[in-house]
Parts: C-alpha cells; structure tokens; sequence
DNA sequence: TATGAATGAGAATTCATTCAT
DNA sequence: AATGAATGAATTCTCATTCAT
C-alpha cells in the first residue's frame, strides 16, 4: 500500500447517504477485525462485507488506513471521554480522595467494566495491533497519550494541587499504563481476576498515595 | 503464508559454516526488524541484507515465520535466564524481604537495565508485534507466561512461604505486567524516569507487600 | 501449487465481458497447450498470451489448475455428446445391428473423424497428460469414464437386450479404449492409416459380435 | 532444467563402486516414482532417499532427466525382451497358428501377467508418464515403438508369408497398441478382468485372422 | 571422488488501487 | 455516484545445478 499517501476523509459525510455508506464500512471492517484480525482485513472483503463496491469504499475514504485510521480515533476519543467522565468529580482533600479511592475502584473494576463483550475486547486489541503495525496509526496514537495524560491530571490537579503539573502528568500516564496492562492481563487465560484485582488496586492506592 | 508449517530450524547448525550462516540471516533480520518493523520483512529482504541468496534462507528455515520464531524464542529464553538469576536469591523471612526490596528494586532499574539501546528495545517490540501477528508466535508465548510465572513464583515462594502457589503464579504474573508495562512507557518520550521511578517501585511493593 | 483448494470457476461469465475474458484465457491457455505442453502453461505465460493481467486471471479461476479444470470438463463433455449422438439409433435386432455395423464404421472412421487438425489432436493429449499429472483432474476423468460406460451401455442395450446391463458396461468401457488406442495410433507417423482401419474395424466387430 | 544439456550417462559404470551408486540412484528413483510420481522426483529426494549427495548423483548422471531417460530405456529394453521371447516361435501354417492362438493368449493373460506387482505397475505407469512429460524421453519412446513393430512383424511373418512387411509392421503396432489399452485398461478399478477377457481375445484374434 | 551448501531464476498467488462504464 | 473488472508489483517458496572444500 503506498501509505505516503493523504490518509483522511475523501468527503464529509454530509449526506444520509454517505453517513450510511461510512457506517456500512466501519461495520464491515469492524466484523472483519474481530474474525480476521487487522491482517486479515483487505479493501475487497471490506467491500464484500459490507455489500458495497470497492470502488465505493475508495469513494469515502483515500486508501485502506484511512479506513482503519478513522476507526481507532474513534475509539481513541471514546476512551478520552470516559476518561473526562472519571475525572469530573469535584475537587476534595488528598484524605477524602484517599478514602473514597477504594470503592472507587471496586465499581471501576465491578465486572461490567473489565469484562466487556469478547467482541469489543477483540475488537479493540486489533486496532492496537493495526497501530503498531502502521506508523500512520501511531501518530494518532502518540496524541492520544498526551491526550490521556491531560485528562488525568486534570482529576489529580483537584486533589493534589501542591504537586507540580508536569508530575501529575507523568503519573497520569503511569496509571493509564497501570490499567492497560491490567487489561491485557485479563485476557490471558490462566489468570483469575478474583486474585489479582486486590493487588492491582493496591499497585493504585499506592501510587496515587505517594503524591500525597 | 503458511502459517501451518514446521517452523522449526531446518538444519542444525552443527558446522562453523552453518552457524555462520544462521548469524548472518538473525543479523539482517535484526536489522530489517528495526528498520521496517515485522510487517517489513520479507525473504528477499533478509537475503540481501545478509548478503546471500534467498535460496540459502530457505535451507537453514523452512519459511520465513521460522525465522522470525527462532528469534523470538530466543529471546525468551534470555528473558527467562534473567527472571531466574532474579529468583536465586537465598530464603529469607517476609520482613528481611521486604526490607532488602527498595534497594534491590533500585539496582535493577538503575539506569543500565531499563535504558538499554534503543535499537535493542525497537527489536524486542518489533519481535512482540510479530507475535501478535502470526498466531504460531502467539503459541510460544503462552508457553513463556507460564514459565516466568514458574520462576517468580519460586522467587516469592522463598519468603511468602505461607501462600498457596496458586496465588503466587498469579502475583508473578502481575508483577511481570507491571514490568513490562513500565519498560513500554520508558519507550514513550514524554517520560521522564526519573520521576515515574518511585511511582514505579511503590506499586511494586504494594503488590509484594500484600502478599505477607 | 495447492491442489486442495477449490478449483471452480470464481465467477459465472455473465456478463459478455467475462465471456471474452474467460475466452481469452482458454485460447491462450490452449495454444501453451499445443505450444509447451500442460507442464509449460504457467499462470504468467497464460496471461501473457492473452494480452491480460495475472491478476485478471485470478478474477475468473481460482487457481491455475481451475482453468485446465475447466477446459478438461469441457471437452469431456463434447465427448460425452459425441458419443449420445452415437448411441441415439432406433432399437434393432442383434443381425439388424452387425449388418449396419460395417458401414457406420466406415462413416465414423472417414476421414474427417479421426484426421482432425493436428493441433486439435496435440491439444487433447495435454488435457490427457495434464489429467494424469493433476490428482484433481483425475477425478474428472473417472466420472467421464463412468459416463461413458453408460452412454455407451444405453446403446448397446438396444441391440443386446439379453445381456446383463454390467457386462454392456465394461464391454462398453472397452469399445472406448480401443477407439481411443486407434486414435492415439493415428497420431504415429509410421501408421498408414488407409492400411490399419481394416484391422481396426474387425476388432470391434469381433468383440461386439461375441454379445451376440 | 536445461533440457537441451547431453543427457546420457556422464561415465561408463565399469568399476564396482559406480555400479552400485548407478543402481543405488535407480532404486531410490523407482521407490520416489512408485511414493511421488515423477512430477514429484527431485534431484534432492533421490540422493536423500538414496543416501548420497546430490552431487555425486550429478557425477554419474548430467542431469536429472538422464537418470530418467536411464531408466525409461532400461524398462523398455525389457519389453523388447519380452517381445522377442514371444516371436521366437517356429514357423507354422495359418490354420496351426490361429489353433493355437487361444491357447497362447490364455497363457499370455493369466494372472501373473497382467496382475504384475501394484509397485511394477506404477512404475511404469510413472515412466510412461515421464515419457510424455519431457520431449527428451519421446525420442526414445519412438525408437521404441519402430523396434516393437519390427520384432513382431518378425513373428507374424513366420506365419503370414504372404503379407508384404509393411502390412505386417502395421498390423504388429496395431496388435501391441490392443494390448496396452488393455493394460491400462486394467487399471481402472469399475473394469471386470474375467468379463473383459473374452472380448478382448476375440479383438486379438480377429486382427490376426484378417491377415490370413 | 564425494559432499552438501549456495545459488537464483521462476512459479503461484494476493491485494491495494484505478478507471471505464 | 456506484460498480467491479483490470492491473501488476510484491511476496513466498522450490529445485536443478554448480562448486569450494
């Protein structure tokens, strides 16, 4: 693929009919993600997948990554607005913050959370695949930390407004990563979530509470 | 390709000759690796980096995942050996352990271990994006979990003597992750060690000390 | 080359474009027959010789023993009519039948018949050689000859009412053997064929005489 | 592979040692021909299955057809054997000759002969087919088909003293091109060998009659 | 002589992208 | 706008043959 090439939105999706035509193809894609993995997915079966000509494909979108590249920012800004949802409470001491951490925690992790659908989870995990397999993606991608990192510390700002903004960045992100991994770890098999939640929340508790 | 084959060596690399020429193809794939990610290597790349045919390739690995597979597990092994001589140390109780935990925590991320080339790190996360990648990777992967589960669990089984192994495979599991997810983000060029360190080193010993 | 695979058609030639294509394509593919033999039709040299795409190819067949497929079945089946149309006589008694008999042979061995154009005759010993060098064709050959026990069978049974329909079958079988060894006979330059049809003539007489 | 090289043996088998890899080579070749057919006869599985190297294969032989040819020619040289064995009957009278024939054939098809060993079948079902996979093997193949005619018209001469030669030569091929498709026509596994007996000896025996 | 590593042309097949209809 | 046929560069893998040791 020449992947050199202009990668965003060949036209807005002003009509119906062309916000039709997008949602067809993301759909497709979406299927095609989670039973082939992004390797699998090529412009022909996106077409056929979607019942739509390849020809239409390239109509809405300037080549195959453009199609992917849509796809993971959505996601991407998904992810950012929940995390905004997370870090709209109201402002609190560094004890009130500590003491409402666990239950926190104990909701943000209830099952719901961390056990959505096999579909979703696999769907995701290809658009991180198809990140680190296209640079293009990565780009996205690096914004997108910083992004998170923001928010993050927009929370932590409210109840540790002594530290330094550029720390409460850093450990932003280093809690970001936290969740990640517990995440990813909770698709390995041989894992049972009922053992590690406990740690997990203590790794939390105890980074949050060293910026006290 | 045909994911379903023998991806074992073809020959073993008994003769100096042999040996010679399975460096050269590991080298060029090393350098491929970094330079135009998994998704970049190709046979004929790997042949004429390493200055050989594509012919030659082909009598030392029955198919390019062979390669790739090779490379991989042997850098497994490498990661292994190092959680070994990670978990040698002697039997001590839980306060001696928890004791000795900074300090050792400390030496390990001193700046050698986790700031090592970048070109290293490139090729170890181009290797993982293979693994993500061809599901005959996926395979050795899980074999190499539960091994490092094995190891740091004997480490921690010498002083949380108390413990079922059961939950300590997990916790080995966990702190591995955390590891690993610290490792990726020291990739990320926001980061600044130095800062995240202590975070770092106070997750970890929540996790441990949750466990006495 | 994965014999496995499907080797159907990929798309009914509807439109008269893929008619055209798919014309092409055989025509090429029968002057590489003549030209180079199955062993030298490659999929590149087909596409070259038709004045199309590789990819085009993989348009209409799936693969490249699809095409021979193709044109084996389809000429297999003009055999198959050839020999309905034969079998296609008012029922007659056995004396009726060997008086006619003589004369229908002499009009089925006239010249026309068994003097087609050589690159006919060069053209069907590919599709032969290819179905031997081919398993899959195979398969085809054995229904053809199941066929044509049959169609063959159904005409004698006019005549030979007493006989088992089992033994009009192979001697069926064996009629068209021996018409296919004077054939293949026709194709030595040492043969004159003026010399051999008497011969000829005798032997199917003889062993269609011994149902009598 | 470069047909068009000299394909005959590279040097006379005259010590010990050359004569054994010239029939180890052989033996290795018939076992691959029998397991692969000959579109899956390599130079490399001959020596493995040999057990020599590839280039002692090419020290006794120029190239791979050449081990081919060897053995193709081999074979046929035990058919013209067979053949000469078979005209090397006294001199008789046509009604002498066509009295015995019954008997002759009977004994000629008995079970030993056209029910030969499944691999010597094959075998030479591989040859055969090799013979019409490459031109160099078809030289041979006519030479052949020119000695066949000639033997038995030798035999058919002692009897049909009238006949002029060339009638005879014809009648001859015709006869050996009956008893192949009826060799061949063995193979097929809907064919009944005691049905099909019958018919064919009257097919043989009505050929020869005609020439009284 | 024997070995078998090295070669590299060549074969089948895929797939992103274009463009005539 | 939509279609999908056509394109052809790119990729994996094979195998006859050579040649240094």
């Amino acid at each position: 693929m020449a992947e050199s090439r202009n990668t965003t939105s060949r036209k807005e999706p002003s009509q119906d009919r062309s916000k039709k035509m997008v949602e067809k193809i993301f759909s497709a894609t979406r299927i095609l993600l989670i039973n082939d993995g992004v390797e699998g997915v090529t412009t022909g079966k996106i077409a056929k997948q979607a019942g739509i000509s390849v020809g239409s494909l390239y109509q809405y979108f300037p080549n195959k990554l453009a199609v992917l590249k849509a796809m993971y920012q959505s996601w991407l800004d998904e992810v950012i607005s929940e995390l905004e949802a997370l870090s709209a409470f109201p402002s609190m001491t560094t004890d009130q913050f500590l003491a409402a951490l666990p239950g926190f925690l104990d909701s943000f992790y209830s099952e719901e959370s961390y056990q959505s659908s096999s579909d979703d989870r696999q769907y995701e995990l290809e658009l991180v695949k198809g990140m680190r397999l296209f640079k293009e993606l990565q780009e996205i991608d690096d914004r997108h930390q910083e992004r998170v990192a923001e928010v993050l510390a927009d929370g932590l700002e409210k109840v540790f407004t002594h530290q330094p903004r550029e720390k409460l960045i850093q450990v932003g992100i280093y809690l970001y990563y936290l969740n990640n991994a517990f995440d990813e770890l909770m698709e390995y098999e041989k894992i049972d979530p009922e053992v590690l939640l406990a740690p997990h929340k203590e790794a939390i508790i105890a980074v949050v509470r060293a910026l006290a």
